[in-house]
DNA sequence: CTGAAAGCGCTTACAG
DNA sequence: CTGAAAGCGCTTACAG
């Protein structure tokens, strides 16, 4: 369909279309659209303006070409599951194929992310991208800030004031599902922490309990068990729950592999799910939806965080280059409660 | 660390230090590159040598900016598992932005996969990805022939003739799983097959009756199970198989879920894994080293399939571009074999 | 604070 | 079959 070859680009507006819109020159555009700050105020909006009104984009191809500064991302990782981490880089790639930015991969043992933070740093990317857990890892966090480089945590419970986050309001979104379990008619309410080393895992928890509170549910110790967000790890606590003298009627597990551990020890003591135990994850994992029955959990939208954490990192490396004060926004995305078939009322009696 | 603002990019080659080496015009370079056909072969001889002599890689962005057709390719898929389309994805994608080609991502319904490729075809990409389990419906691959359009199959157990295709040898991984399994002293062995609509399927039942039939083991039909790739699907093998009269001490699944649904089934019967049974699997999914024991399993190169898959379809497009006769290369890709904690030696008696 | 000129590395379109 | 010219859309470096 396409004309074999019109030497010009289907009718896309160039920074001249702009300059000629905004009256001014197809440089001044260029400084506008770099966030360079040597602009006069009313001339930059004006441009701005301008880029609005013919919905201009500038042409990265062209951009690169000529040599404009490339935006070089590190993203540091350390063993998280293989599905958030495919899922956060599909995000992330796509985003910095958008936006004409360099993704630099790393990956590293927990133990040694301090070092491969430093390494990272000093290769001379321009920020780095922190997904769990290392975006809450003491070390990390304080090579980050010694290296005066823009980072972006994400998923992290505790974002700190001088790093801009991404996450989800993992305090609302466990209290909404203990709701949820209330609702249902559940009491006894089991809970397998995650690992202490995440920061979000205290907000699961304390929205749980926050749940059980406006209930009038007192909390009992014993229901709750700390997990690490392994499946082994969950199968243990599980285990520990289901032999109480007084067992849980349903049981909220910190992730979704806990959480399907938790299903498999059910089954080995012969309780049927949900009808003898309710059990619920978060994640949304892939094995959410592999195990049978398949699992109630909490969503979060990794793949959008990642590239939100990209687009937000971007800018700051941007206005930094021009000299503007940082910011370090921190973002909350949306989470979905999802409902499938691993839940359901307690048995009668 | 570099320096601020050298107009040249650091020291890398152009299209005219090529012509300079092979003494000829910068345009003659460029038609070498561009695969076109109005080149004498003693030129392009001299030309590719330069080439290779310099290591000189073309810069994507100048010819993207310059107007160079676009390669588009379009990727089909109908819900494999998120963790198989996640790996997929990133490779494709890698490679994709490597070499400057525009990725087209489009799911759909396996009932409707006929009038999703007609549609992507339609829209004007230049070729097709397609993994399994798409890769071996008839009907796609018709509408894909009709089209003239090329085409590259992933993992399929039976490539035809006329489409290029990436894909380990599922014979002979299944073949070498089972003769581990008889290594260790199993001659009992339970097999879960895969979906029929997946000729890989057939592929690795073969490979795993050819190692039988090596070790002088009479198959017993009782001990192949239908299966369909999913959990549940699993499951229901794995009780049929558990069930009989005379129960495997070893169980080889298609895929990782069944796999796992075989390791749950199996704890739900009291039997240890791997000291009452052992269970592999085949994918090296995420659910592998996600469960507890750990699977045992054929590990498949997914992005790296993924990445290849591009590059074949990018030549056969580019070589149809200048006129050239289409190949269709069937590449095989190499497995491995993971041992992990899920296999041991049958239990004594 | 703003602009005119030159050039990034390649390809298209036109000549020969 | 080969080449000289012009231009893709932007930025750098230099002037003012």
């Amino acid at each position: 369909m396409q004309s074999k070859s019109a030497r010009r680009q289907k009718g896309s507006l160039t920074i001249h279309d702009v300059a000629r819109y905004a009256g001014v020159s197809p440089m001044t555009v260029s400084r506008v659209i770099n966030g360079e700050k040597n602009v006069r105020d009313s001339t930059r909006e004006a441009v701005n303006a301008a880029i609005r009104d013919l919905n201009y984009q500038p042409n990265p191809a062209a951009r690169s070409l000529a040599g404009a500064d490339l935006i070089r991302i590190g993203l540091l990782y350390s063993n998280p599951s293989a599905a958030y981490l495919s899922e956060f880089l599909v995000g992330g790639l796509d985003q910095c194929s958008r936006s004409n930015i360099q993704l630099i991969v790393e990956k590293c043992d927990e133990e040694h992310a301090e070092a491969a933070a430093a390494r990272l740093l000093n290769s001379g990317v321009d920020g780095i991208i922190l997904p769990p857990p290392l975006c809450d890892a003491p070390e990390v966090l304080r090579t980050l800030a010694e290296s005066k480089t823009p980072g972006v945590a994400v998923a992290t419970g505790r974002p700190p004031a001088d790093v801009s986050a991404v996450r989800i309001d993992d305090f609302e979104a466990a209290r909404e599902m203990t709701r949820h379990l209330i609702g249902l008619g559940h009491r006894r309410i089991g809970f397998i922490k995650g690992h202490p080393n995440q920061t979000a895992s205290a907000q699961r928890l304390e929205g749980h309990l926050a749940a059980l509170g406006e209930a009038g549910i007192a909390p009992d110790p014993a229901l709750a068990e700390q997990g690490y967000f392994t499946y082994r790890s969950g199968m243990d606590a599980a285990e520990r729950l289901l032999a109480l003298p007084q067992p849980p009627t349903a049981i909220f597990a910190s992730n979704d592999d806990m959480a399907a551990a938790t299903v498999a020890v059910a089954h080995r003591r012969g309780l049927d799910v949900p009808r003898d135990l309710t059990v619920v994850g978060y994640d949304d994992s892939a094995l959410a939806t592999t195990i049978w029955p398949e699992l109630t959990t909490i969503r979060q939208p990794i793949a959008d965080m990642s590239r939100e954490a990209v687009t937000l990192l971007a800018d700051e490396i941007r206005s930094r280059r021009s000299g503007e004060k940082a910011q370090h926004p921190h973002a909350l995305q949306a989470y979905t409660l999802i409902r499938r078939q691993s839940d359901g009322p307690p048995r009668a009696g």
